[in-house]
DNA sequence: CACAACTGAATTGTGCGCAATGCTTTTGAG
DNA sequence: CTCAAAAGCATTGCGCACAATTCAGTTGTG
């Protein structure tokens, strides 16, 4: 991914993978400000936008749309219950399955979570063609695995 | 950064910044396996890359160019001088700073590494263009603070 | 039914990322 | 020269990511 001279290693700024990495953390900080009034972390909101979409998805469901698997979501998830935007509990049905339900609390971040959304596409110099253009590119890039 | 139907919070699949979060992790994943058979993980990675452009640089300049502050840099830098691949001494004309150079070892992977760009450049299924145009695009958006 | 194989979630351990704090050294204003 | 302010780095604490392991529960086969 280098680009540059074939006898260098390949400088830092030429690789794709670096601006993405680079991306993907500004990304996190301008959300950062924005998320702490609502008392959430960036992989935490991803979550709620998943169960906003639909409730009572379980563990892996969850996995399944965030690319991430228990190790990650099981902690995380005890955070969230714990700051009371979720609760989690076994199916009846098959006790392995957590499902994992909004509380009242949970739904009413949705609102202010619209307004997130607003305040960071307001930040952005791209133009709506150039993010829809960059949020396709990095789906076909993360789906070449890599 | 929904473009969604403007009732919802946006789905998660049209928003950007998940895309560059799923895209960023993904480079990761790849870059894992093939790190691995150096000792390396991929934050040490982005620093030798640095530190083979120019030896000897100073902890808040790695900083600069990976956009890292010190609570990052210091263990990372220990870890990577324990492996043997670099070196930290205070500089005599300011002992406030930390000098980082490659060892015999350090250097020595510039070649093997060099390997690990071609292997990931080949699993890319983008074309050199889109690949451009992804970095490009990604540099703008990491720039516009988001 | 018995029991091995599998599934889903939680746990453990390591390494980032980052805010906040602490500490040493240097700089600069008076 | 003095001493307050700033610079540079290290440390602490917390929350991801992720590999590896563990464990309870379920499924499938004989």
């Amino acid at each position: 991914m280098s680009f540059a001279h074939p006898e260098s290693a390949g400088r830092l700024e030429d690789q794709v993978c670096f601006a993405l990495y680079s991306a993907a953390r500004a990304a996190q900080q301008a959300y950062r400000p924005l998320l702490d009034d609502l008392g959430l972390t960036y992989p935490q909101y991803l979550v709620l936008l998943v169960l906003w979409e639909q409730d009572g998805q379980t563990v892996s469901a969850l996995g399944d749309r965030l690319h991430l698997d228990s190790g990650t979501l099981s902690p995380l998830l005890r955070r969230l219950d714990e700051h009371g935007f979720i609760t989690r509990e076994r199916q009846s049905t098959d006790a392995r399955r957590v499902a994992v339900h909004l509380t009242a609390e949970g739904h009413a971040l949705r609102s202010r979570a619209a307004e997130v959304q607003r305040c960071l596409l307001d930040a952005v110099t791209l133009s709506t063609e150039e993010l829809l253009n960059l949020r396709d590119l990095s789906r076909r890039f993360a789906g070449s695995d890599v």
